[in-house]
DNA sequence: ACTTTTGTTCAAAGCGCTTTGAATTTATGC
DNA sequence: GCATAAATTCAAAGCGCTTTGAACAAAAGT
């Protein structure tokens, strides 16, 4: 059923009933009720893409799917995109996912824009200097960007606060005693690998401890990875007391390879690690239980969504920027260093 | 830019120049070639709602976000993604996430449908008697189905073979000398539940074991819920000395229970957990490294696009399912049951 | 040389909606 | 009771594309 058919039924031009279902104040109250219930009865539902090529909105914003096992396709991705989808439904968008053909991220994206199939966009993952998000900048086309870059010109973000929760987590450790903490984080270049790195060399500098450059490590969240990369460390003499952990899924791996040395968790060796907060993961059932950074990723894509929405509302990016706070969340798994015996 | 402008710039028709870019065979050679060229140039891409209303077809397939915290949408969500993400690809379609408002996910289909924004649907998590999948045959819409239903009317499905897989390892088991058995799988209704559930009972039944009914708990996947369950299985007397988690986080709470409990994996307890084979949790890595019923969600993503693409160009639904078979890995996990010395 | 065929291009209609500007009806002021 | 304002409704244009049916030019057939 188009809305020439249901005009017809009613009685009514095509104008008035649009108005009527869009809302419009000029339609007489009775008018409009019978119209609404005539949509009900008949199922009506305006046709998505002519409504949007007369109005010139589409109502769905975009995002990338990489195609290769991005660091940004992960467990994560399922919540951050409830945070959206939850925030998104109040407004009835959509959330339209291009793949990337050929791990041609640019023009992905600039087909994207053309094509007029999306509002706005959502960027994650962004590196100091990510070439999506000025080029997006360059073409003025709206969007949000969940991390940061050291880009100048305004754009709208929310991130984190990953330097302040690893020098948290950090200090924490080495106002314990630890003399030697090693970091497992995620690959070199993003923002947040490496404002982690910032935090924990912060907190190192201000307490004038060295950092041994063998204990940093980048690379893929896999709890694969974690245990590998827990093992080397441990092998090394001294060994890191402390290990900070980029993600659950390597915390995972790290504390399989503290327990297999057979070190106690939390005694002979103490394990800090980013939770995003799973529903299906949770930090503070472990045994021993898990001391986290803490910052639940479903919230900000919620928040995101909202930000989105303020973007396409004309709000100036400029104002559009927020830093969330991490909690250090102090469980069992971290303590002071103890000397196996 | 517009198509009016591109074909002023080069002097032709909007008629020749939308042919030319689409490929149609009765336009000069040499004039296509100009016309790609000017495109190029122009950075000129088509309006994908003024071509979608013109041409009747949309180029993405939708998917419904539940705004709960659906089984439907864990942490193998964004491995199903990336499979289709690959598939789709190909043919630069598009994955349209709709969200789902007030629960109401009947409405929800039926909108996403009447406007337009999508050429099919994919419906995944389904119960026996999926309402859902019953609506969307009776409005003839194209979908594919990840998982089964009993509804006879013909349509295209794609499942893994769960009773199977849940046979397949309650038997090894059995045959192992086990003769308690629990499984903690997925919510009661869900097809893939009461599956896995008929294949450890008739694995039960060939043998002659009877199965203890507290020995059989339906619940959410978590970590959390793996650890409760298995303390509260292993505390009854007798406790089972093998147990079958349905996902890999369940399982990793199970692992954590038996150790808490004092008994050792893959002796006085074994696990079997099914694994969607996940790029950050390794089974086979762990300590003891995990028997598993493997098969992995990536592919099904990938081929559920694929048979999508299939429906889409009119081949009839009555061909297209699959059952896929579950792999069967033996690792450390399980063994023989040992009595506690 | 003239009709047919083939190859190439075009003008205009149509996809289903929103919105402008005008027309019509109803309410209000004096 | 009549002019004016306010409330409703409408016809038609326009969003940017595809596609039909016709037009034209060049090549082929007789």
């Amino acid at each position: 059923m188009k809305l020439k058919e249901l005009a017809e039924q009613l009685g009514l031009s095509q104008t008035t009933v649009s108005r009527a279902l869009n809302g419009y104040p000029e339609v007489n109250r009775a008018t409009r009720e019978r119209v609404n219930q005539a949509a009900v009865k008949f199922g009506y539902s305006a046709n998505a893409n002519a409504r949007r090529l007369a109005i010139g909105r589409v109502g769905a914003i975009g995002i990338l799917m990489p195609n290769d096992k991005s660091e940004r396709f992960g467990p994560h991705t399922s919540e951050f995109f409830s945070g959206l989808a939850e925030r998104l439904a109040q407004d009835e968008m959509d959330l339209l996912m291009s793949p990337v053909i050929n791990n041609d991220e640019i023009s992905a994206y600039k087909r994207l824009i053309s094509s007029k199939r999306v509002d706005a966009i959502i960027v994650t993952g962004p590196t100091l200097t990510d070439e999506r998000v000025a080029m997006l900048i360059d073409a003025k086309f709206p969007f949000v960007l969940h991390g940061r870059t050291n880009i100048g010109a305004p754009h709208a973000w929310l991130d984190i606060d990953n330097a302040g929760a690893f020098r948290q987590a950090t200090s924490h450790l080495l106002d314990l005693g630890h003399k030697h903490i090693a970091m497992i984080d995620g690959l070199k270049g993003h923002t947040f690998s490496e404002h982690r790195e910032l935090g924990y060399r912060e907190a190192h500098l201000e307490r004038g401890v060295p950092v041994d450059p063998r204990f940093v490590v980048h690379e893929r969240f896999s709890d694969e990875i974690g245990f590998r990369e827990a093992q080397r460390l441990l092998s090394y003499t001294p060994h890191p007391t402390a290990i900070l952990a980029g993600s659950m899924m390597t915390a995972l791996g790290v504390f399989r390879a503290v327990r297999s040395k057979g070190y106690q968790l939390g005694k002979e060796v103490s394990i800090i690690a980013h939770d995003d907060v799973f529903p299906y993961l949770n930090a503070s059932n472990m045994v021993p239980s898990m001391t986290t950074t803490r910052s639940s990723i479903r919230s900000a894509g919620t928040r995101i969504a909202d930000m989105l929405v303020r973007v396409l509302d004309g709000e100036p990016v400029e104002n559009l920027h927020e830093v969330w706070p991490v909690e250090l969340i102090l469980r069992q798994s971290s303590g002071p260093p103890v000397t196996p015996s």
